[in-house]
DNA sequence: AGGAAGATCTACT
DNA sequence: GTAGATCTTCCTA
């Protein structure tokens, strides 16, 4: 069953992040569908998380932070693509990013896009899951939808999941806003 | 023109 | 496991 996306995101981050584990990400590209449970995220809020690409305010580069939830946000972080999703209440700012994902189907064709053979590698971190799905900066501003060959379903999958802090920031808010599911071996760390 | 970034890969100890 | 190079994008000057 398909999310209903404007619903879905038009929530506070942190609970799009912890509700979108064990959601499957579906991506077609021509004939072939690759999927992915998504194991892993991140909850970015607006101008006063100091980690957010929407701290420094509104800038061409983020300005999808502040647009309607359920769209892409895709930015480069060191030659990587981010591939984000906007999540906010209204009139708010935020973004979760997907930073794991569980293969299920289309392993053949992520090894492919990702020039590796170990399944392991795949998706297990927010530059190489973009890389596996085919995901760049083409899908910026869009929306999650079957008509744009990528959107996300949810099956049911139930989780156990801890939190964390989020890597790789250089100043985190007390909070912990990583988000992963237990015992799965793509979470990234 | 220069630099920093929400990471990854490689080549080692 | 851990350090160092990487070589894109978009910022600030």
């Amino acid at each position: 069953m398909a999310i209903v996306v404007s619903e879905f995101f038009r929530r506070n981050p942190k609970t799009v992040a912890i509700d979108l584990l064990g959601k499957i990400l579906v991506r077609i590209i021509g004939s072939k569908t690759l999927e992915g449970i998504i194991v892993e995220t991140e909850a970015y809020f607006g101008e006063d998380d100091p980690a957010s690409r929407a701290y420094h305010g509104k800038k061409n580069y983020n300005k999808e932070m502040w647009e309607e939830p359920g769209k892409i946000f895709i930015y480069n972080v060191h030659n990587n693509w981010m591939f984000n999703i906007v999540s906010h209440e209204e009139n708010k700012v935020g973004a979760v990013l997907v930073r794991a994902l569980h293969p299920i189907k289309g392993i053949d064709e992520m090894m492919k896009n990702r020039g590796v053979k170990e399944i392991k590698e795949l998706t297990s971190g927010p530059g190489k899951l973009t890389k596996a799905f085919k995901i760049d900066k083409y899908f910026n501003g869009k929306f999650l939808s079957p008509e744009n060959s990528i959107y996300i379903e949810d099956r049911g999958i139930k989780v156990e999941f801890q939190s964390s802090h989020r890597i790789g920031v250089r100043k985190d808010l007390k909070e912990k806003l990583r988000f992963f599911v237990v015992n799965d071996e793509f979470v990234s760390r």
